[in-house]
DNA sequence: TAGATTGTTAATCGATTAACAATC
DNA sequence: TAGATTGTTAATCGATTAACAATC
């Protein structure tokens, strides 16, 4: 299984495809699925469906479609979710508080993606040593450490702009490739890197563009 | 000023732009400023900087630049950020709450960016008549009364995937017609309504995808 | 004036859609 | 077999980049 360069946006598609043969499997009634019904659900046009599945195999019959539980199995192979994986979370403020609440609520019962919060981290030493749902807040400094051990893939950044840079540098060089970045800050990072900006500022201002003129 | 059709692509970069002006007038040292330079602090090339722009109007100079200052103010217009823009935010939930809190922190200060958090909602009757931050959360039965009355553009959706689509249905009809939406659930709105989704778990599964499978 | 950089047009690139032969 | 739907190739569409004349 060597899928060289498969754009992005067929990546960011998977996990929509995912979510609704997920829901499909929940009620249980349906056991197949055209590319076309799918491509409803998921908001996505048909034959782009069918061209996005096919950059990683042929999992589809013709003139029958696909097997929901099968092109879920794969969809889960493919993206990585059939084992845990272990996330930290670094920057525990209000909002990072709430997105380890968040996340340990809502993934630690959902059927396709195995996530555990395996660490939390700040650079306040008032709050190293404390604890958040049971789990430990540690210092910057035991990042490697903790990384290496509890064989962290993905952090999850919500520490203040002028912190975002320094931290995401320290997890990179622990041999983290993944980020969520919570801060306003776009991070220069290895192309090895993938990071996922929510940048909360920058979606309200586009949206600003929308609202309508007069009335403002 | 009527500028028809205005690809998404260019109104996801004007925000770009305009934090990069934010921090030079800031600075202060800084008058004039090339589409090259503006390309690299914002991450886009010289050319589609400058395309951009022209979509607006011509707001540079041939063989000098562009004045900070005054790019700055020019998307600030057209951002629509000159007047102060009343959200509501609905669903008090930790994740509401720390948003909440987020919000009037950071945006109380920004420069380019009037934001005011005028309103919170929440469907739990114990919720209902307590405050956060000094602003008392309402029923979702006052949506209509209040959007009226606060101005309300924009609306953070943090509720739960249940309730997503109920909760936007009630703000589209109260004239709302932007949404942040951090539900998991694609919402189904008129055209004439603007949603930025900020799916986290889509993210996380995208993520997932670039861990690298051998050390996974 | 000479040098620099814009605004804009043409060329390129990539992603989506349409169409259809293959086949279940 | 007939009907349906896939996998895939070709056509279209849109967005980015390159190039350059206009001009400060």
């Amino acid at each position: 299984m060597r899928w060289n360069k498969i754009s992005d946006a067929v990546i960011r598609r998977l996990p929509l495809y995912l979510r609704v043969l997920d829901e499909l499997a929940n009620e249980g009634d349906t056991a197949l699925i055209s590319s076309q019904e799918l491509g409803i659900k998921a908001g996505v046009g048909p034959a782009l469906v069918r061209k996005d599945l096919a950059w990683f195999g042929e999992f589809g019959k013709q003139g029958v479609g696909y097997d929901v539980g099968f092109l879920r199995n794969e969809l889960r192979k493919i993206l990585n979710l059939e084992q845990e994986m272990a996330v930290a979370l670094a920057g525990v403020g209000s909002l990072g508080r709430a997105l380890a609440r968040y996340h340990l609520k809502r993934y630690a019962d959902t059927d396709s993606f195995n996530l555990r919060l395996a660490a939390l981290f700040d650079s306040d030493p008032a709050k190293v040593g404390s604890e958040v749902e049971g789990i430990p807040i540690r210092s910057l400094e035991e990042i490697p450490e903790v990384v290496a051990r509890e064989q962290i893939k993905i952090v999850i950044l919500a520490v203040p702009a002028d912190a975002a840079q320094d931290v995401a540098n320290r997890f990179v060089r622990a041999g983290v490739n993944c980020i969520l970045n919570y801060a306003p800050v776009k991070l220069q990072v290895p192309e090895t890197v993938q990071v996922a900006p929510v940048d909360l500022s920058l979606e309200l201002q586009r949206l600003a563009y929308y609202v309508p003129k007069q009335t403002r």
